[in-house]
RNA sequence: GCGCCCAUAGCUCAGCUGGAUAGAGCAACGGACUUCUAAUCCGUAGGUCGCAGGUUCGAAUCCUGCUGGGCGUGCCA
């Protein structure tokens, strides 16, 4: 049962009648929970500008509201307030029959969607051959989380993780394995001397980019510096505006000169790695056309030249393989993994496709879209004849559209890309799926604590693994510091302790990633993201520990109370507090879906974990002297143990019994 | 230059899309383990919601301008 929905459904036809219109749906939305617990459970905000609207007082208006909706069986209480807010406290004896029902199945009172959808989700979708990062975690976990939910909530969810198999990082590959592999270490670990291999190419390039980018630096640098020598020649004009200003944009103008200081020392910093290592100087002297080679050998591989082509099949499976060792550890799953080079062959048929219905025409040498909207075109082919993601993006969408009819295709991608969102999507609409309504569901950048995007010291991001295995090993250290404390001896085996932390330590990563608003950008620091004490996901892990210790403790027969028809009882404020956040668990997933959202689900977890620990401090149950208030807490503590679970696990985040 | 996004407690962030006295966590300080798990709980302290206007019964939230920052901006993905 959704509450909110409830009473909704009660005020509809009311709310129609009283304000005189047909469409009421703004109004409805101004029914809310309420802020505070003093003014009851939920508010009805619609009597003020209602009022506005018929010339009324606004508290006469809520008080013809109230007498009209029939409430008589679900609140218990109803008020005017202040200027006209109606407050409205939910019957205990209603919440305790909606508790039992939801005790009783096993959605725990969410019901499913009457008009199932069908969702494509596209999310993860690193580089295939490049290790993974920090930065894939979000796409990762936060496409995961969705694509659980939508499913539980009854709709019908393709996951494709549209690997990047095809791209650039592939020539580079190539070249690497051509001049620098080393044959011993490639057939004890094939990936890892792939990725050596391309983090070798990707420094000479890098090497040699930054010889040729010395000289545009330094001039760069002399121009500011006489940017702001002429600044500072300025003598005062003695107004003081004039002054203030003057003094901003010098300081402005020394700003922007230490920064172009600062990148040429960059430059000069990633020149000097290699030159101050024999060999790497050596390698980087030997190939001074890295770059366009490398190009190159993409574009022969994508030209269907036999050598490259038995290499991407040789490394490709392999690097598969690789990567999907990162999702199990991360219990995610997809149901199709279709790569970019699966799209490769359609690809010259989207781009006559674009022409034939007068949207794609040439402009310099390559192929455009050009959008009223925007300044610049959508390249879908370039002048020397390759076909670009924007290309690749467009054939997937027909794919998806004829393989799945999809209602809607989600894209979970990092909020840099929207401009290209943005295009693809108007140009899909205005070709070839006209119907689709696409999302880009964007997210914020990880950043380091001074605020830029991260990266370790030498310019590579943080291995994801690295930063699994640390938080796995925290965890571990903390279940086994808290077991050997225990005052009558450990309890945990080795085995176990093992479990534990691998479920907390994962649990820890994905929870600090989901719970910030996907929006924004947020600042990475490894003590975040492995803290195990306050609103983490360990807190609800322990949370639900502890009423498996109670159901333990207790020697609690699970499918004995589940099928007893005991009553729920409310009579300590802390009880009644509890069962109404359990009810409001299909709220919260509402709340998930509608914007895409899962810190969403994390607010409403700890918000439940949190009333859970506050009843768990005032109302003993195995040591409660009535049995019907006994019966009536295990029943409250095993819903809540359940919602605890299921929410966790579209999260895409487990639980363990002891910890 | 143009476009998009951001600015909330010392730090990291929420704030349900306009509601009542702006909330958490961390850090700090003070309490609570012979008690169903102290990875916890209770309390104290901490704010001109970047600045200035506007819209209205009511603004952290919407609009305009400004300041500061991030990102994008024709052949990378």
């Amino acid at each position: 049962m959704n509450i909110l929905a409830e009473l909704k459904n009660r005020f509809r036809d009311v709310l129609a009648e009283v304000s005189g219109e047909t469409d009421v749906q703004n109004l409805l939305d101004m029914i809310k929970p309420a802020q505070d617990a003093r003014f009851g459970d939920y508010q009805a905000n619609c009597a003020m500008p209602l009022g506005k609207r018929l010339g009324k007082a606004p508290r006469e208006v809520a008080e013809e509201i109230l007498n009209k909706v029939r409430l008589d069986d679900l609140c218990s209480q109803t008020d005017i307030a202040g200027p006209g807010f109606i407050n409205l406290t939910i019957d205990d004896q209603w919440i305790t029959s909606q508790v039992n029902t939801a005790g009783n199945e096993s959605r725990l009172g969410v019901a499913a969607n009457a008009n199932p959808q069908t969702f494509i989700l596209d999310y993860s979708s690193p580089n295939v051959a490049k290790p993974m990062h920090v930065g894939h975690i979000r796409s990762t976990v936060i496409g995961d989380s969705l694509a659980r939910t939508l499913r539980f909530l009854g709709h019908q969810v393709i996951a494709d993780n549209h690997l990047g198999d095809w791209g650039t990082q592939f020539g580079m590959i190539i070249y690497g394995y051509k001049h620098f592999v080393d044959a011993e270490a490639y057939q004890q670990h094939e990936v890892r001397e792939l990725s050596r291999l391309y983090r070798l190419v990707n420094q000479l390039i890098d090497y040699w980019k930054s010889k040729g980018g010395v000289a545009a630096q330094q001039e760069e640098i002399a121009r500011r510096e006489s940017i702001v020598a002429e600044l500072e020649s300025v003598e005062p004009s003695g107004d003081k505006k004039e002054d203030k200003k003057q003094r901003k944009a010098l300081g402005r103008a020394r700003d922007q000169l230490t920064q172009a200081r600062q990148s040429l020392d960059s430059l000069n910093a990633k020149i000097q790695t290699v030159e101050s290592d024999e060999v790497l100087h050596q390698q980087a002297q030997a190939h001074p056309d890295i770059a366009r080679s490398a190009l190159l050998e993409t574009a022969q591989l994508h030209e269907g030249d036999a050598t490259n082509r038995q290499l991407w099949e040789e490394f490709l499976p392999k690097c598969r393989e690789d990567i999907q060792r990162v999702y199990a550890r991360l219990s995610v799953e997809f149901d199709v993994e279709y790569g970019e080079s699966f799209y490769h062959e359609m690809l010259p048929g989207v781009v006559s496709g674009l022409q034939e219905a007068g949207l794609a025409s040439e402009s310099e040498g390559a192929q455009c879209v050009f959008l009223d909207a925007f300044e610049t075109p959508m390249i879908v082919q370039k002048s020397d004849g390759a076909f670009l993601y924007a290309t690749t993006d467009l054939a997937t969408i027909e794919y998806r559209m004829q393989q799945w009819q999809a209602d809607e295709i989600l894209y979970v991608v990092d909020h840099r890309q929207s401009e290209h969102f943005q295009k693809l999507f108007a140009v899909a609409n205005a070709w070839n799926a006209p119907q689709v309504q696409m999302h880009h569901i964007s997210f914020g950048t990880v950043l380091d604590e001074s605020g830029r995007p991260y990266k370790t010291r030498s310019g590579d991001a943080v291995g994801l693994e690295g930063l699994l295995d640390e938080a796995v090993n925290k965890a571990y250290e903390v279940v086994s510091a808290n077991d050997d404390s225990k005052p009558n001896g450990s309890e945990l085996s080795e085995e176990t302790r093992r479990h534990i932390a691998d479920v907390v330590g994962h649990g820890a990563i994905k929870y600090a990633d989901l719970s910030h608003n996907r929006t924004s950008d947020y600042v990475f620091s490894y003590d975040k993201m492995m803290a195990l004490e306050g609103n983490t996901a360990t807190y609800m892990q322990y949370s639900y520990a502890r009423v498996q210790s109670i159901f333990r403790k207790g020697d609690v027969d699970l499918d004995g109370l589940r099928q007893s028809d005991s009553a729920i009882l409310l009579g300590h404020a802390a009880e009644r507090a509890l069962a109404m956040m359990i009810l409001r668990y299909s709220e919260a997933l509402e709340q998930v879906v509608e914007d895409y959202r899962p810190n969403q689900l994390t607010n409403y977890l700890f918000d439940l974990a949190k009333r859970f620990s506050s009843f768990f401090e005032q109302c003993p149950v195995l040591k409660s002297e009535d049995e019907a208030i006994k019966q009536s807490r295990l029943k409250l503590c095993d819903l809540t143990g359940r919602v605890i679970a299921h929410g966790l696990d579209l999260l895409g985040i487990g639980v363990v019994d002891q910890m």
